[in-house]
DNA sequence: TCTGGGGTCCTAGGACCC
DNA sequence: TCTGGGGTCCTAGGACCC
């Protein structure tokens, strides 16, 4: 048997965390840029609030009922998650954490549990009382199936946070009453396609033959009907080192001056080599992406993407920054009003046992390979942009996203922690 | 005025090999 | 009239996930 543990509104909830207050209130954490809406409460889906809906098209409902808003603190929300998935890991043998708010935990070890719906309900009260986050939980033969019952645990209040999906008769009943649309692995462009084939709920493609779901699908709608039929088909081992790695922002404003874009774009690069290094790997290949607004129909559209090797794969600051300067550089023209751009690492390799190469330009690489350990311990104890280089400043209110509701980073910055007064 | 960001896997088709 | 067979590698695009 699988738990899918799935945490309510996660990032709403660490937000009311922190300020109880707000408990029971409708509030929304926004995208970058206070974009759009990226989590809500329930009470904030109650006044008509949807994920992805524009915040500016939404802003007299927002303000009717007086609905908090919290620009995404990324920081904030993986500190808390590990919190939460190290109170997991202690209740089974094996956890795979999924995503940032969501765990499948491995329970086979059936010695360990008294009564597992008895041993899941007091494992979501601990995370609630230890970290002030509610979960759902669903318990199932498949994975699948166990997303299914969280969602059930989620939806009904009766289930009182864990639903278990063991036995036949439950299977059919849940495969008959869910929607086919939020079954894990079937997406929007999956779902008209199974309503033409006569196909309305999960028990009816339960049911289809083998034959006629290899026929008309591929290998992955072949294994969700496996795991929908209680028969493990998909894994979530621990993932490996990307494969690629990317950082792309929206500007606050719409441009056109190079210097502007190059200073957003050197930052994303800056971004990815961080991100690049802190997996221990070196990329072998870099792209970069240029866009104007796609929502502006009345000015002229250009999207364009350029990439090429690098001449050794690297993990260093500098080279990756100048790459994607000339890169952005070739991409620009005059005349066009930039939204975005976006860099991109691929051709990702491990950092340990890499060859030197004889005709390698750069000649001090271990120098270098120093100074970027200097640069990330720096910005470790004293914050991300405490050390940058010249090349990523300046122009700032011309690029950088807008986060006008920002909640402190409680949990990872000494000067920010809560404090409690108590008399 | 304003519209997110970051990933994975699979498949078809082209280029190339013998 | 009629034009092999079998394989690999790469890429672009599509679909999905959070």
């Amino acid at each position: 048997m699988y738990a899918l543990v799935d945490c309510n509104s996660f990032f709403c909830s660490v937000e009311i965390s922190f300020r109880p207050w707000l408990r029971g209130k409708p509030v929304c954490v926004l995208s970058n840029n206070d974009g759009c809406i990226v989590a809500l409460t329930k009470e904030a889906k109650a006044v008509g609030l949807h994920r992805g809906d524009p915040v500016h098209q939404v802003r007299d409902i927002i303000e009717r009922n007086d609905v908090t808003l919290f620009s995404g603190n990324m920081m904030l929300y993986s500190a808390m998650s590990k919190r939460v998935m190290s109170i997991l890991a202690r209740a089974a043998t094996r956890i795979d954490v999924y995503s940032i708010d969501e765990a499948f935990l491995d329970l086979s070890d059936s010695g360990r549990y008294r009564d597992i719906a008895a041993d899941m309900r007091a494992l979501a009260a601990q995370v609630l009382q230890w970290t002030g986050i509610p979960v759902s939980i669903g318990v199932a033969p498949t994975r699948t199936l166990a997303k299914m019952g969280s969602r059930f645990a989620k939806e009904y209040p009766g289930y009182h946070s864990v639903c278990m999906i063991d036995s036949e008769s439950r299977r059919l009943k849940a495969l008959e009453l869910f929607d086919l649309a939020d079954v894990w692995g079937i997406g929007r462009r999956t779902v008209p396609k199974l309503a033409a084939l006569g196909v309305k709920t999960p028990l009816d493609l339960a049911r289809k033959p083998e034959e006629w779901v290899k026929r008309h699908f591929n290998v992955n709608m072949y294994r969700t009907w496996l795991e929908l039929n209680g028969q493990s088909a998909i894994d979530t081992m621990e993932k490996a080192e990307k494969q690629t790695i990317s950082t792309s922002r929206s500007f606050s404003h719409l441009t056109d001056d190079l210097e502007v874009i190059e200073t957003g774009t050197a930052n994303f690069a800056a971004s990815c080599a961080n991100k690049l290094r802190a997996q221990n790997s070196l990329a072998g290949r870099i792209g970069v992406c240029i866009m104007t607004s796609t929502f502006r129909e009345d000015l002229p559209q250009h999207i364009e993407m350029l990439d090429m090797p690098l001449c050794i794969p690297t993990a260093d600051t500098t080279e990756l920054v100048h790459a994607a300067l000339q890169l952005v550089r070739r991409l620009y023209r005059p005349g066009y009003k930039y939204k975005k751009t976006c860099v991109m690492l691929s051709d990702i390799i491990p950092a340990a046992g890499f060859q030197q190469d004889l005709f390698d330009p750069v000649s001090n690489r271990p120098e270098r390979a120093a100074l970027m350990h200097v640069l990330d311990d720096v910005n470790t104890r004293y914050g991300l942009h405490s050390l940058q280089f010249a090349v990523q400043t300046g122009h700032e209110a011309e690029w950088r996203s807008k986060h006008l509701h920002n909640s402190p980073d409680y949990l990872t910055n000494i000067n920010e922690i809560p404090v409690a007064n108590a008399r």
